[in-house]
DNA sequence: TAAAAATACTCCATAGGTATTTTAT
DNA sequence: ATAAAATACCTATGGAGTATTTTTA
């Protein structure tokens, strides 16, 4: 069987038309060399160099080899290239899912420096339900998904990528409006807006009551399972209630509804990424390593409330 | 430096989606196997194989690496065959140079059989003077000639190749012209039309004066250094002289001339095959081989004598 | 627990080194 | 006489075998 060394070594003797150079120029001693390439003339049936005390020149057979073993290093060389780069994730797809709110802010910096560090990876974006993420996942359809956590399933792993609070959204005409800040204790008896809620994925709908339960109350939901935070937002602004939604939420700034701090919220809803924890895929290992390593900017900071 | 083994046993492996499996089929134990693998992961910086208990299948590194090593594999593989091909002389190019009396019987058979077993071999054909087949087979031009013997040159290889009895060739009104057979001794003072000589070179021009010395004279050269035969045959027509030509000049049956077996000739005319003493080319070699084997049918066959 | 891969060791084939001879200029 | 390649012999790296442990379905 041809192997590669004696290729080399037989593009070194005949560049260098000397055994003796060709050694020096492989590190090695010239006798050990001369085997190689015996051996390698045996195996091929063919002599390769006519010798003379004077060096040495390639026959015909010779002279092919030597261009067509440069041929076998260029294609070696370049799908040594290749695999390392699909290996190391810098080439490939990646299809991502994700619940709408994550593309308001937390997903926008980190696909555009991704695709910065990464050009050669196809990105493909799937906006989706969380309950059809976590399915998806499963199904293999696609490699990560971004939702609200918690998340409780054995198999797939979960990283908290964004942390922010709840702030309150009131009709523009309620009487609290006015209000610097607002205690949570006081909504008791508010009519409250409920975002969705999945099965085993408490989810935001799970912080929002956990945080109402934590105040003493159980919401009284006029309105529940809203999907989007569009539609949460426009029905406060139609003052069919108030809501609890987090803090970017407060970049909708739609007429006819205020947004207030509630202090003592100590349960911050966290946006994370999930993906399967068998999943090996190197293109997805970079994926997590950029989403871990974009910086989020304050979102939700309380000094753009409306 | 990655080699092909690790390549081959990674193929293996691969298409096998398994270790053990692609060990029987590569007839060796399987922990080696691992351990190839396990190197050429190491030296790619790449996983290859995801492992689990029930078999392996590849990565995405893993799958691009499959593909581009059967690329490879087929490119050694075709490189390996046409080295061979080349260095069994089955492939290439050979340049010959002739005397004219060479293209008549001798090489016609030699070069069909030649085109006919080495389709992939291009011949080129040169006809020149038997002194010039000597220099350019010395500068590289030619890579064989056929010539008249005996040829004098340390570094030429030499081989006969076609053996002919000299005839003689009489003007048709010559008084001898009605002879069954003409003895040599006869002809001492008959006008005599020589071929060409030259350096170092006895060639036809030897065969014929040293015919005549055996036979007790030298001959009266009416007219010499006449090359072709055609031109000797014509000036024999012509009435000029007599000549001694090798037996197949009786194929040009030309008016005016009639042929003559003269007994007693015991040195034959030798045509043969010249090339450099230290051209290892396996086109050649081959060439040579063939020539060798062409049956030469039997020229100057008396009973054609006209 | 059963099947497959990984680990640990042992052994040997062969790549590579050193000393020397051969060859051709 | 010199310079390079071939030969002979020795050493040691690493490829391959055997026995065993680890892992996961």
């Amino acid at each position: 069987m041809v192997e590669l060394r004696r290729l080399r070594y037989f593009v070194a003797v005949a560049e260098e038309s000397s055994f003796s150079r060709a050694a020096r120029r492989l590190h090695m001693a010239q006798p050990p060399l001369s085997n190689q390439i015996k051996q390698l003339e045996e195996e091929l049936g063919v002599r390769l160099f006519e010798r003379s005390s004077r060096g040495v020149h390639t026959t015909d057979a010779g002279e092919l080899l030597l261009e067509e073993a440069r041929r076998v290093f260029a294609l070696v060389e370049g799908t040594v290239n290749m695999v390392q780069r699909v290996g190391h994730g810098e080439v490939g797809r990646l299809t991502l899912g994700f619940v709408p709110s994550a593309s308001d802010e937390l997903l926008p910096p980190i696909l555009s420096s991704f695709g910065e560090r990464y050009p050669d990876v196809d990105l493909f974006l799937r906006e989706m339900r969380p309950d059809l993420i976590v399915q998806r996942l499963h199904e293999g359809q696609i490699d990560a998904g971004f939702l609200y956590l918690p998340l409780d399933d054995a198999s797939l792993d979960v990283e908290c990528v964004s942390r922010e609070p709840l702030v309150l959204a009131l009709p523009a005409k309620h009487s609290l409006s006015s209000e610097e800040q607002v205690d949570l204790a006081s909504l008791a008896d508010e009519p409250f807006i409920l975002p969705a809620r999945y099965r085993r994925m408490p989810g935001l709908y799970g912080q929002v009551t956990e945080a109402c339960r934590q105040a003493g109350f159980t919401p009284n939901a006029v309105q529940k399972d809203v999907w989007l935070m569009q539609t949460i937002v426009g029905l406060v602004a139609g003052g069919i209630g108030v809501a609890l939604v987090p803090a970017s939420v407060q970049n909708l700034r739609r007429k006819g509804v205020v947004y207030k701090t509630v202090p003592g919220l100590s349960p911050s809803v966290e946006l994370g990424v999930v993906w399967r924890s068998d999943d090996r895929g190197a293109v997805l290992r970079s994926f997590l390593q950029v989403a871990r390593d974009t910086p989020q900017k304050g979102t939700g900071d309380p000094s753009k409330t409306a």
